[in-house]
DNA sequence: CGCTGTGACCGGGCGC
DNA sequence: TGCGCCCGGTCACAG
């Protein structure tokens, strides 16, 4: 399940490919068709796929880049500026082929939704196994309010201030810290692996009550989540659960998580688990306090 | 009005 | 072998 660190090296790796270059046909799979037919929003938000094929054709690809975990592709076409926001949900990816089989993994190729071919005869593809991701054209990122309410990005120099200060309000200070360090809203691309790994690291417990820890706490925790963030863009991201680059190569910080999908603590505790927000939780009960 | 809880979207993988 | 359930990022909406 990508998370900020895995979104960033899909950024970097589609920004050399995609970047100027114009789109020049646009094919989205049966099932999108068939499921926005029976009225589901299947990957494609708002436009009908049809409109989305024709709308998407002849855009140039200006810039790539990445607001939390949204992919944005800014597109120009006739003078008129675009945005495409992409999501890769739970089990989304993009990839830069020269055909549909070159996709490294067959269950990637079975689930290709939408083709783009480029003016170099390259195709862009994303593939969703889950259909949790989503394609957005806007206009901008005001025509889709909520990309308005996303936290600061975790490397901004106000996104420290700007969690301690959402902290403090009654709707989060009374939830476990682990449930508003992955909300967006809170801090932007931390979800259940680098929530895990930074509360271990800072000998947090999951539950703890957002209110009970001090600011020094808020903001020891505030940077080792920016700091793991950081480490995991170096190495490449975490691969799990399929998770794979646009070259379809596996990342390196899986090996170095130290809690996330751990039995075993370093230790030689037993780990324990919970529910918290709806996410299981991993935690040492001997190292985190 | 604001917050909380729940539903919706999915198929791979695993347990029985 | 086969069936059914669990998992999860995010938003929408009901209460």
């Amino acid at each position: 399940m990508p998370e900020l660190p895995e979104v960033e090296g899909v950024v970097r790796q589609l920004r050399p490919v995609a970047e100027q270059k114009t789109i020049t046909h646009v094919q989205l799979s049966e099932t999108i068709y068939t499921s926005k037919e029976a009225g589901k929003e299947c990957i494609v938000k708002v436009l009908a796929p049809h409109d989305f094929e024709r709308m998407m054709t002849g855009m140039t690809i200006t810039d790539v880049s990445r607001r939390a975990k949204y992919i944005y592709m800014t597109l120009t076409k006739d003078g008129r500026t675009y945005l495409l926001a992409s999501h890769l949900g739970m089990s989304g990816a993009w990839f830069d082929v020269a055909s549909i089989e070159d996709i490294p993994d067959a269950k990637y190729q079975k689930h290709a939704h939408a083709i783009f071919t480029l003016n170099n005869g390259r195709l862009l593809v994303f593939s969703d196994i889950r259909r949790f991701g989503e394609l957005r054209l806007l206009q901008e990122a005001a025509d889709y309010p909520p990309l308005l309410l996303m936290a600061p990005e975790p490397f901004d120099d106000d996104a420290c201030a700007y969690f301690i200060e959402k902290t403090t309000l009654k709707k989060y200070a009374n939830k476990p810290i682990k449930a508003v360090i992955m909300d967006g809203h809170i801090i932007s691309g931390c979800g259940n692996i680098y929530a895990t790994e930074a509360l271990y690291l800072e000998r947090i417990r999951p539950q703890t009550i957002t209110h009970t820890l001090s600011d020094a706490q808020k903001r020891a925790l505030f940077a080792q989540i920016v700091r793991i963030l950081h480490e995991s863009i170096e190495v490449g991201g975490s691969t799990i659960s399929d998770y794979r680059n646009v070259n379809g190569e596996a990342g390196g910080m899986q090996h170095r998580l130290k809690m996330y999908g751990k039995k075993q603590c370093a230790c030689g505790t037993a780990t324990e688990s919970l529910v918290i927000g709806g996410r299981t939780s991993v935690y040492c009960p001997n190292c985190q306090q």
